[in-house]
DNA sequence: GGCGATCGTCACCGAACCGTCAAGGAGCGG
DNA sequence: CCGCTCCTTGACGGTTCGGTGACGATCGCC
């Protein structure tokens, strides 16, 4: 199996209950304190679910969820003593699959990550196609080659792309976009999405005006094509 | 967007109650008071997410929820009175998705629903696809292929050939057409479907003059053949 | 603090699309 | 063969939608 599990949290006594929890069910875990140090973990080991505390010392849980949301789709857990609807709702509006209130049964944990593992393994195993004609997109320092000549994208540019590239093909709408580009909680223009699509246009095509990777699909959204 | 959503609860109260909010979400609700009945809805709708109540005359939400799971990887969310925690490792191994303990603030049930469908919609949008001889109907897409050649259709093209290969063979009048492509609504000209009809065969006969897929029945309607 | 890169917003334009209409056919019954 | 009904066809304004260029705010780096 070798499931590794990433928890957050900073007392160090309900972490090291959980991690016991976590251990009889087999998993790996890998443990943070802070938020700044859950994001350095998160980059260096594969994750397959992190459990986040809301209430930590610098950055709070919110801001890890986010940040953690806008690298990789990965499951993630609020596990917090903060009972408050509105901290529930926030939780997930910020990109969490799940929220548990403490105290809580370990067992109940263990059965909502099973649940949340359940789901997003198959989704997992789709690594996304890459190539797309003389196009090509290297995700480590993002990059993006056409006809083996590097071009610079900047960051939004890029995850757009790269989006747009999770599933070749298909049509992905505004929405869409705005919520897994830009996160979760967007309110504002609908051109948004448009002037960025020019913007990757004008650098990843050819010629911008008759575009043939990033199709335009009237009524509905952008699609991205070979 | 038409996200549906099938609310499972045999008292009233709750049902009207949970139907309500979902709704001032912008989704289409259906309902069920039994889980027999629930299997019959879900069979006949396209549905986007499950709410199980446990406690139901005749089989329980457990039973639901395994029955579903065995047919379909539609999200389930249990909703119920029963808040210990064996009951919520029951509900999880059983196949739901999330598990609510009423009472439950309706926020926080949008919000839990919001998160599954965020995880669950790029998984179960890859399913449908339709061919018809050499035309072949890529609903994700937005796209329709003739002979591997993609060709270009408008929304309302896109839809009305849809709604006509919903049943292929079938002839469908232009009262169903208008109620069921243009909204329920709908009072206008006569010949609106006709011209729609039209303008779809230009695009996908090869010969638009001797239409072998979308056809005429005189006196009754259209239908789409192979 | 200054400067360039990047981002979000806005107003405007052109093209695509839609709904309507009127003028032909094509089928059907008498 | 005639006349009726129903369907097709071509064309035409109004509207919606996406593309475009520009502008100010913000961020990051020096």
């Amino acid at each position: 199996m070798g499931t590794r599990i990433l928890s957050v949290e900073d007392d160090e006594r309900i972490r090291t209950a959980v991690r016991m929890g976590l251990e009889d069910e087999g998993w790996t875990v890998d443990e943070a304190a802070s938020g700044e140090a859950a994001l350095e973990v998160f980059a260096e080991r594969p994750t397959d679910v992190v459990l986040i505390d809301l209430m930590l010392p610098g950055m709070d849980g919110f801001a890890v969820c986010r940040a953690i949301r806008r690298a990789s789709d990965v499951p993630i857990l609020i596990v917090t003593a903060r009972a408050d609807t509105h901290d529930v709702v926030a939780g997930l509006e910020a990109g969490a699959d799940d929220y548990v209130t403490k105290p809580f049964q370990p067992k109940e944990l263990s059965a909502r990550i099973r649940a949340l593992l359940r789901r997003a393994r198959p989704a997992a195993a789709g690594t996304s196609q890459l190539s797309f004609g003389d196009l090509e997109i290297v995700p480590d320092e993002g990059v993006v080659r056409r006809a083996g000549a590097d071009i610079h994208l900047t960051k939004t540019e890029f995850r757009l792309l790269c989006e747009l590239a999770s599933v070749p093909g298909r049509v992905f709408s505004r929405e869409q976009l705005l919520e897994r580009v830009w996160g979760y909680d967007y309110f504002g223009d609908g051109r948004l999405v448009d002037v960025h699509v020019r913007r990757l246009r004008t650098k990843v095509e050819a010629d911008p005006a008759a575009p043939r990777h990033v199709v335009t699909v009237r009524g509905l959204g952008y699609k991205l094509q070979a």
